[in-house]
DNA sequence: TTAAAATATTAACAATGTTAATTATATTTG
DNA sequence: CAAATATAATTAACATTGTTAATATTTTAA
């Protein structure tokens, strides 16, 4: 890396820390150029010398947050026993996350990239996410006899949409339950499903 | 109703229709006061004469639309013989009307009311929306004994939230896949949604 | 027919994303 | 080292957004 390159890279970590700062803290409605320029301490038509527009830098954002989120879910499972069991604890700390912080929710599944093409890479990590967080367990449980490589594929689907859904109707209060009673909920759904795998 | 009052739901009904137009066509993201007022032959400001404010009247279309879904699906499954196979066929034209017009799924799942408090019956609505679609379905599978009250219910909110998760992610282009193989993944989703109740 | 009330429209404001013009800073060259 | 050039940051500007205040117009009442 040139030096120019290592100056280049430093603006843009910049621009991207105080973007990620806003998501976590006001949310993606508090996303605006002038709103981030000035917690980066630029003026706001500099971040265009860095990034094509605002959504270029917001999407820049989600790798992070995805180890981020890696981390917070490893460190609330970790005592969990591999396996089944732990696939829900994950899916739980998973869905307690976007909970924390439900602009990265917003970022995650919500908001659509000006240039789908070019942001192709980062919307396919997004739509793998929870199954790679879960990848060790599902390959142990299949190692075990458990459950049929087909089965894991379709068992891994259908959890991927039930936390979205789940975390559709609860962040965009589309039921009226506080956030007890929607882990409970969330509990009793993932019973449902992993009931055939004992 | 008084002269006054049905000229002020005339009014309102101009306004609705408007944004009903827009939101079947363009979809939310082209929803702006000055596009509604347009469409509906007046100016801008005369909108906040019957409404609080843009996504007042943009909610106020949720039932419209609701009924309009109703008998798509109606249409769709006519012929399908009541019971699960009828549940799935319901929820597969569900499905179609919103791939159809993703913004009345951005409007019913993604937009969020100014005043949760006073939009509490129609986000209730939208909630049970799908559930009272399926509901003679439903009771006719419990009477035939082929399903408990609670196993009806645990069933209907997994598809609540499998339906509005594969929505997501194939609306929002989170997955890289076309309607034809989207539509085959929710059959099997179905599939293996309702396999224990044969 | 005129006075009053109701209703619609234009003007205005603040905030948004983005681009062009301009200023300030670094870099290169004589 | 100083002057010329290239690079990068800032301010100005524009179009668009939602909303409110100030006007103009139409309808109703006297």
């Amino acid at each position: 890396m040139t030096k120019n390159e290592i100056q280049e890279q430093r603006m843009r970590g910049y621009f991207i820390d105080a973007t990620r700062t806003i998501l976590k803290g006001e949310g993606l409605k508090a996303i605006s150029v002038r709103n981030i320029a000035r917690e980066a301490g630029y003026s706001y038509a500099t971040l265009y010398n860095y990034f094509k527009d605002v959504k270029d830098l917001v999407f820049e954002c989600v790798c992070d947050f995805q180890e981020e989120c890696s981390e917070y879910v490893s460190k609330m499972t970790s005592e969990e026993a591999p396996g089944i069991r732990k696939i829900r604890a994950i899916s739980i700390a998973y869905m307690k996350y976007f909970v924390e912080y439900p602009g990265i929710f917003e970022l995650f599944f919500i908001e659509k990239p000006t240039d789908l093409a070019t942001r192709q890479p980062t919307v396919a990590r997004i739509n793998t996410f929870l199954d790679r967080l879960c990848e060790e367990d599902w390959e142990l449980v299949i190692q075990r006899g458990l459950l049929s490589e087909d089965k894991r594929q379709e068992l891994a689907r259908q959890l991927k949409y039930l936390t979205t859904g789940m975390l559709v109707f609860y962040l965009h209060r589309r039921e009226d339950i506080e956030y007890k009673e929607f882990f409970n909920n969330a509990q009793r759904q993932f019973s449902a499903l992993f009931a055939e795998t004992i």
